[in-house]
DNA sequence: GTTGAGCGTT
């Protein structure tokens, strides 16, 4: 046996699970945006990475927002786009992560999971004492 | 006319 191959093996044996933050999804948080962008541009910037078919461009990216300053009006900087397949959105950011729209730096990650409203609640009646008998 | 890390409905 040779100890010096299993420690070797156990320094490399180290952990790759990566946090649910930073799992790939089909979704992408995209910032680092100049403040003159906007969906469009992104859109155009993401999308090239579609499916080319015989006369069209088959956008890649299902759905491309921006968040934009309700009281300004002005782009936050930062959007979000989604992809039909992960391997869509992994290629993307791993071809556009880096690179520079409008003259500004990109910066990209995987989206968490955020939902409009934060944390659902399961829709159910509030009378959990069991249901009385009405009258009987 | 401004600012620059971030995780969302403007």
């Amino acid at each position: 046996m040779n100890r010096g191959l299993l420690s070797i093996a156990k320094k490399l044996n180290k952990q790759v699970d990566v946090p649910t933050s930073c799992a790939p999804n089909s979704k992408l948080f995209v910032a680092g945006l100049s403040w003159s962008v906007d969906e469009k541009s992104l859109k155009d910037a993401f999308c090239s990475f579609g499916e080319v078919t015989e006369v069209y461009l088959v956008d890649a990216c299902d759905l491309v927002r921006i968040m934009y300053d309700k009281d300004s009006g002005r782009s936050r900087g930062f959007g979000f786009v989604s992809f039909s397949k992960e391997d869509q959105a992994v290629s993307a950011k791993d071809a556009m992560d880096g690179k520079a729209l409008l003259g500004r730096p990109l910066r990209i990650s995987f989206a968490l999971e955020k939902v409009r409203g934060g944390p659902v609640v399961v829709p159910r009646v509030p009378n959990t004492g069991g249901t009385p008998d009405r009258n009987h």
